[in-house]
DNA sequence: TTGACTTTTAAACGATCGTTTGAAATAAAT
DNA sequence: ATTTATTTCAAACGATCGTTTAAAAGTCAA
């Protein structure tokens, strides 16, 4: 067993570096191909690690994947957020224009490299077209606070006849043209 | 072997009710779950028949993939340009805000009942995050076609500083809404 | 240096995967 | 009715999957 039975602990001993070697190739590999077509043993080799590390350090498969969006996307998707808040708050004059400039410059031009958003992107749009546990995950602590935000600015605005299920299919066409974004290579 | 080289040839006997229930379960597991995540067995057990005879009518799993493209996704996505085409010619004055609502109401409001466009779209959707041979099929016998003629249509209106790549991407964008349409539930 | 604890390792496990085989069943032709 | 060709089937194949095991290696305090 691990000597902290809180295995999100931060330590930086030896253990750890090979626990974040895995999280990182994981992540990269999940993000390029998905889940099913990644094996565990391509995720070791890719980390210089022996197979049963995976068990050792995150149990199984699936909680290794789950761990990647808890100790790294989630963070990260926070952090796009911060930036995102911190862009409206300088606003003088929020319009829906502006708002949505910020949204889209917090994930095009946050603080993520063109590489970590092209994964950061790549593992979420998995999780929309094949849901699991993980999205669960993101919705409860990233998407839904982020969607509860956009919905708060964006209604005050009551643009005519725009009802409450239209605005939202507006705020998703807008995550759509975002996430579709890289696809124009 | 089979009694005709040609295993795409439309003869209505038993051996092909069998094939073809094999590509309609096919097509609906991999639209639901996607290639990896769907095994020969389920399918075959879906379609109430013996394992060996996806690799007897399609030689291996891979290729049935396939041919659910060849035979199914892209003569659909045809039909639904013909009805693109058609909305098209009937506008006495194409502007881009009808010529989108064109598109739209061809994949929306066009030959498919929902269920089918759901999978239709689930099933390109997947070829776009992770590429395979289907895509190259999909993109050159229907997809660059249709972006063609977007790219044809808009162009013409020379919208003042939108360059080529702008529009490509504007083009993408809209692509991207109507893709992600069904998200929003 | 010893001994307790943590981490890594090689090897094997059972399960499931896609595919193959050869014979039985069915259909078509002579 | 017999032969020929086509299609279906149960069973097994080798390969690969995620996981487990138990021992070796490493770490660190007493």
């Amino acid at each position: 067993m691990t000597k902290n039975d809180n295995d999100t602990v931060n330590n930086l001993n030896a253990a750890n570096l090979t626990r974040e070697r895995l999280l990182e190739k994981a992540e990269s590999l999940f993000a390029q191909r998905g889940y099913h077509a990644v094996s565990v043993r391509e995720i070791t080799a890719a980390a210089k690690c022996n197979m049963a590390s995976v068990n050792y350090h995150f149990r199984n498969k699936k909680n290794l994947y789950l761990e990647v969006f808890r100790s790294r996307w989630i963070p990260r998707e926070q952090s796009i957020y911060s930036v995102f808040e911190k862009s409206i708050d300088c606003l003088e004059e929020p319009t829906p224009e502006l708002i949505i400039k910020a949204l889209a410059g917090a994930y095009l031009e946050g603080p993520l490299s063109d590489e970590e958003f092209r994964r950061h992107r790549q593992l979420i749009v998995r999780e929309l077209n094949n849901p699991t546990e993980a999205f669960e995950l993101a919705a409860d602590q990233t998407l839904r606070p982020l969607f509860k935000k956009l919905y708060g600015l964006l209604e005050s605005f009551a643009l005519e006849d725009v009802d409450e299920d239209n605005l939202s299919f507006d705020i998703l066409s807008i995550f759509g043209i975002i996430l579709y974004f890289n696809y124009s290579r």
